[in-house]
DNA sequence: ACCTGAACACCGTTCAAGT
DNA sequence: ACCTGAACACCGTTCAAGT
């Protein structure tokens, strides 16, 4: 079971959800496909049971972090580690927290973010809301990262920086008065960096949380 | 073109993703399976031209928003627009704004949503990032929105509030003490509103940006 | 209790051939 | 310019049979 997980994720991490086949995790196992059905009842499964076995390796990293005296300044640590566990591996954008019920590492996850939430002074409805909506925007950034990079960066015939210009030439070459925003940002969005585009946006909610809660 | 893009969401419409198959198109419109490859490259592209084929009477809606004093006030009406969008079509949410390279409606939401941030006293990178911030978590919400539901209720079997009732059992059937969270929320989970979940992150993160913008 | 692998149903995609 | 549909390679899944 254990090494069932291991080299799917093994897969996983090497080309994507698509390389993950009951064939070729056989094949690495050394088993006949079959056998994987004694483990797993279906693929949706597989990918649920990869998906929390990496987010096993996220929850002791978060319950590691320092425990902050501002309940917020928790949350954002939280966030920023299961940003940085999806920009590691980007097939996880897609898969995390899908079904909370065969993820329970991911329940946990959850409920650590919750935690920090009941330590503000809001009422139940709210701090429902505000812990979804943390994790909300967790997922939305992380799906994006999680679109399968262009086949040529995966090749390594352009960096990631080339599809960044190329788009931003894109934007340039659109229409000045119907496209006046993306004329502003083409510049902006080439060579932006991930990570830093997640944060900011991060600290917009969590300024509006804090806003609310009075603190 | 045109029918081949309505009957492709006219499937998405019925049963998902997993409905949209070639075969099943080609016996919609009446033809062969590879003539639908004269109009589409492959399975992503069309899945991409039917997402933005829908985007683009979300655009004529956006477009057709009374514009408002505050542009905060702007960028709400917007995203609740999107957000409806994805509500009526789960399917939307795995799917839109995933290359805005072919999906041509939804760069164009983006832009509008940039329009009002441009009437913000940001600079040109808290701007890029605002606008991104918010489109991250619709498209956040909208992928919660847009797992594929039980079957039980695509079946008619079960409603939408059993599920989150037993949802609400499982959490409460959790250790007290190490899920305190979850037990908080239960009851808050259980017969909660989409809708009004989403508005209420939405909310929390134009108060950040609001804040930010000195406004 | 766990494994095997042929077989099945069903995909996306290609292509020589047609109009 | 547009359509046809058999054929191909490759899936997830099942199951009778083995140990």
């Amino acid at each position: 079971m254990q090494s069932v997980m291991t080299e799917a994720v093994a897969l996983l991490d090497e080309a994507g959800e698509p390389a993950l086949t009951f064939r070729a995790l056989a094949s690495r196992l050394g088993t006949g496909v079959g056998s994987i059905y004694w483990y797993v009842a279906s693929k949706d499964e597989l990918l649920d049971r990869a998906a929390d076995h990496v987010m096993a390796d996220v929850l002791v990293a978060v319950e590691k972090l320092p425990a902050a005296a501002d309940p917020i300044d928790s949350m954002r640590a939280i966030a920023v580690a299961l940003f940085a566990a999806v920009a590691d591996r980007p097939w996880l954008g897609a898969y995390f927290m899908r079904d909370t019920g065969t993820q329970p590492n991911a329940l946990k996850v959850y409920e650590l973010i919750g935690q920090q939430v009941q330590r503000l002074d809001l009422t139940r409805r709210e701090r429902f809301h505000a812990a979804s909506a943390v994790i909300g925007y967790v997922i939305g950034i992380a799906a994006d990262l999680g679109q399968q990079p262009p086949q040529e960066v995966v090749d390594g015939t352009a960096s990631r920086d080339d599809v960044l210009d190329r788009w931003a030439d894109q934007w340039r070459a659109l229409d000045r008065e119907e496209f006046p925003f993306l004329h502003e940002i083409a510049d902006e969005f080439a060579g932006h960096d991930d990570a830093e585009q997640f944060r900011a946006g991060l600290d917009l909610l969590l300024a509006g949380l804090r806003l609310q809660s009075g603190r």
